[in-house]
DNA sequence: CTGTTAGCGCATTCAC
DNA sequence: GTGAATGCGCTAACAG
């Protein structure tokens, strides 16, 4: 395979002048018919790709960018994805994207219709968001898409919406891979014990639904229904959440494995190893700085980790192949859900600070 | 952080030309020390960084690149590598990188030091190594060395050499890690079978002895010692080792997990299918196409994988960046090690076509 | 040693 | 509608 054509050279062979070319390739209009198809014929015959680096640096344009995730603290969940945006664009330092970030507050519906109408106020040439509020989010997207702005999902994808790249893990296959491995390690004359938090947001989050139902369908599939206990626990009072776990495990000897489908892992592992229950296995998701502390203690089995990193990292990145390289395919990636334990935790580089 | 300096604006503050700091830059030489560290200051100060696209516009060389595997069949471990140099090399194609495929047989030191000639009568740029033998790896990169060719290793590294970039897993953790999974999953009463190829190269080779020291820390370390049995067997004679091994597990009902070290799952576990012994979960390493049929099927519980593309993918970006980006700092990664069960799987991309 | 300069391929004016 | 001309930031060759 020889070099490429150049634009020049095309517009040679064409009998036009490379401006010509141009317009064609850009579709610019102010081009004759005749002349037109000139130029499309040898571009089908040679399937002409632009060279990314000329091009982009005769671009001037300045890009602004706005990200829009919920807050956090760091060494969290969406601390990770933002830090995979931040090494992505300073390795895309030399395009000149201007970025924004709005956060809002997971919990408060009201605070996301505010960032939403920041976003629009400022008008910007591509949006990533990490989407909680669906209601919000459709209606968003409805006049991003009027205004022809692109968008890009991380975490999440909401339905009825036309984003360039979506970044997110099979929820429901988290799921049931956390009841498959739950089941591995307690065997299957034992019992699982599914922790859920009554938080308002959490429960009702859509990843958690998702994760919840994989589970459950990969109980059902096993006909392990009856060895899978429930318990609702409150982060706002330890107490009463620590005492209501140990009683569960104590009127239930055969409960051998406990389930927490969401970050919050740590919070039942800290209450196990103050009361001394070594043999109970516990799993949950997200390399959270408190949950890989947890696994290192062995108070965590092993977690499930969706790469927020590299979401944050695909995302800009298939924003500037859409907007700067013009490309047309869209990134659509179901995220690999990596398994951590003690031994290959260290080699993970989706780690909180 | 505002837009970067551009050479001529670093050149005009430290009152050279814009020759003088590409001079700097690259460590060409011939710049009077004075001006190199009036230079440098600024550069320092400023945390300079290329334009990579305008670099590589303007770079003319060709580059030769040599990369240089064992033999592989297709959907294996050393084509899987293979897949993500390709993949790199397709990414960077606007280079004009020149490669070529050198293999040779991981079984015969002979046909490994032919190939070694053939590199260095090619005389490259540099070289992507997949090593075996540690002698002839250590003499060539002794001659490449000399000549100030750079070279990187996939899959390990040979010690004693200075390659700019070395990806490979840790092996010790991988083995560590079978066999906490294996003990997981097993319980701790019961009894795990490592199952050792008698084959000639496997066993000698580098990575297989350490993913062996590995498994056996962990063994002493948990105190299991007099749980773990051992058995030969020969991928030459399948009547025999299924037997063997069915003869072993018989005698040793305590045995509820089979461990084998290298990418050889697949043919305990098919023997182990054929004879109806589905409650012993088996372990083993790599996605070959074998061992995920396998992992699908059920009759393999848990593969390891070191993310072979993604060696293959990195180890040419880091020839790039040595090569022509001139970036300093080598590129020495450990490879994450993924824990791959049924439902996780289709969501990894380091999977055999 | 050092400065100057001609491209690299494309996007974008600006005349015609 | 169209083509010619300019510049993006950097590399490399060349003249001093």
């Amino acid at each position: 395979m020889g070099r490429q054509l150049t634009i020049k050279e095309i517009a040679a062979r064409a009998g036009v002048s490379s401006g010509t070319v141009d317009r064609v390739l850009h579709n610019r209009g102010k081009v004759s018919p005749d002349k037109e198809e000139k130029v499309r014929a040898i571009l089908d015959e040679i399937d002409f790709k632009l060279n990314i680096h000329t091009s982009v640096i005769s671009i001037k344009k300045n890009y602004e960018l706005v990200i829009c995730t919920p807050e956090y603290s760091q060494g969290e969940y969406w601390g990770a994805i933002d830090s995979g945006i931040k090494s992505a664009l300073d390795e895309f330092n030399d395009l000149s994207i201007v970025s924004t970030h709005i956060t809002y507050d997971q919990f408060d519906a009201n605070s996301c219709h505010k960032a939403y109408a920041q976003i629009l106020k400022q008008n910007p040439d591509a949006i990533i968001l990490g989407p909680i509020f669906e209601q919000e989010t459709r209606s968003l997207c409805q006049d991003l898409d009027n205004r022809g702005i692109p968008y890009a999902f991380v975490d999440s994808t909401i339905e009825g919406t036309n984003p360039i790249a979506s970044l997110m893990a099979d929820q429901p296959a988290g799921g049931r891979l956390i009841c498959r491995l739950l089941e591995s390690f307690t065997g299957t004359d034992n019992e699982i014990l599914l922790c859920r938090p009554k938080q308002a947001g959490s429960e009702q989050s859509y990843n958690y639904s998702k994760r919840l139902n994989g589970f459950y369908d990969y109980v059902k599939e096993t006909g392990r229904t009856g060895k899978v206990k429930e318990l609702f626990f409150s982060m706002d009072d330890s107490e009463a959440s620590a005492q209501a776990v140990i009683s569960v495990l104590k009127q239930n000897p055969g409960i051998k494995g406990v389930a927490i489908l969401n970050s919050r892992g740590y919070f039942i592992a800290d209450i196990l190893a103050e009361h001394g229950l070594k043999d109970i296995k516990v799993a949950s998701f997200d390399l959270s700085y408190n949950n890989v502390r947890c696994l290192k203690n062995g108070s965590i089995s092993v977690l499930l980790s969706q790469r927020p990193m590299t979401q944050g990292f695909i995302s800009v990145r298939a924003i500037i192949e859409q907007l700067i390289y013009r490309k047309k395919e869209k990134t659509f990636i179901k995220m690999p859900i990596d398994i951590l334990m003690k031994d290959n935790l260290p080699f993970y580089k989706d780690l909180p600070l």
